[in-house]
DNA sequence: GTGCAAAATTGCAACGAGTGAAACACTTCA
DNA sequence: TGAAGTGTTTCACTCGTTGCAATTTTGCAC
């Protein structure tokens, strides 16, 4: 009885709308106002529900700018927990890099709209920076814990735990180098590439 | 007449133990009741002082846990900006390893008393983890703007972050999977050197 | 020491994020 | 239609944090 699967019901469709619309008022008065500079209040006003409904759909103000980072890191755990018949550690790995760097042009047009303003976002606001990196690390434990399931013979908890680490570290921060030095876009993806391989064959080639 | 430089006047002395006084009675508190139970104006009632002097020591509540991070970022980008003649890249960041794994027991009486505390409190209290990964990333950010200008012939900014990023992110995920195995402190430092041997030797050496 | 300028401390008011609880409104389904 | 949920609103409150003006403490020249 209470547990209906599909839950198509008016109350169900209602909450899906209150959501969309909180984040697209929140992001929009960010984009116009900044985000330090936006109160929860006008977020609310600006999506016709009280301040204290905000925190029924997100539990801070932060969350709801990574409102679909929960998707992504199951997507991910997805790909990396279930290797191919024959596949190497390292080549689930690359894999997991390509179609990460991948799926930032194929997030449909909705997360697209809203994914430069966000990156611009986490870059200069320290209190996003900080949720993302934290975010950034509890998926990387994700990772590490399916990594591990994927390869049991191979790899224990700390060794995929540094597996993980090396690659995501890597191109995290060869990405914001390049983006920092003024790179395009397309720059940091292929810095983010090239860190990939630079920990797949080991730092011990850069002399 | 301005510029005294070691200012070694009662001005700075006491505000040295002012400074000492919060820390210490932060910890304390922290210890006794939790870090969220604690209210900055227990902390500055336990100092002596008005809870609005507690900001012009530290920026927040949560940097007052971070005290001595600066001085430890300094420390280890003094290490990697001088590369020994004729050194590796490898080899200055496996030194780099080795010297702050090593820290953790060099770190005198004072800070060495408060470490487990302060462990328990970033690995338990969200706010404090986020800035504990802030900082870490911060100070890769250094790291690799030092390293680079350390070997300008064989790295630049991305690569050299690249370099940090995954050394640093391989140690720090192996450290915090072994912990949350259960491991002790020493295994965790074992993980971390273990790690550390892993990303300069590549991942492909898993397979 | 006296007095003066700089610097540190304090108190106070205010703001914004976040939480708990009670009243209220709307769905759902029998 | 009516009972039982479930979501929303309102209200009051805590806590971290900041700006400002008043006050105290310190350094230093005389």
């Amino acid at each position: 009885m209470q547990y209906s699967f599909a839950m198509a019901g008016l109350r169900e469709s209602k909450k899906q709308r209150t959501r969309q619309a909180l984040i697209e008022a929140a992001l929009r008065l960010f984009e116009v106002k900044g985000y330090e500079e936006t109160t929860l209040a006008e977020i609310a006003a600006e999506a016709d529900v009280s301040t204290r409904t905000f925190f029924s759909y997100f539990p801070s103000k932060e969350d709801l700018v990574f409102y679909d980072s929960a998707a992504r890191m199951e997507r991910t755990i997805a790909l990396v927990g279930e290797p191919l018949p024959g596949e190497t550690v390292g080549a689930v790995l690359l894999r997991m890099v390509a179609a990460s760097t991948q799926w930032a042009a194929e997030d449909g047009a909705y997360a697209m709209a809203h994914n430069p303003l966000r990156l611009h976002l986490i870059m200069t606001v320290p209190s996003l920076q900080a949720r993302a990196l934290q975010l950034l690390f509890d998926s990387q434990l994700g990772l590490a814990r399916a990594l591990a399931d994927g390869f049991p013979d191979r790899l224990n908890r700390t060794r995929a735990a540094a597996a993980v680490g090396a690659l995501v570290g890597a191109t995290k921060l060869a990405v914001v180098a390049s983006l920092a030095d003024g790179g395009s876009l397309e720059e940091a993806i292929k810095a983010a590439r090239e860190a990939a391989a630079l920990t797949i064959d080991g730092l011990h080639t850069l002399d």
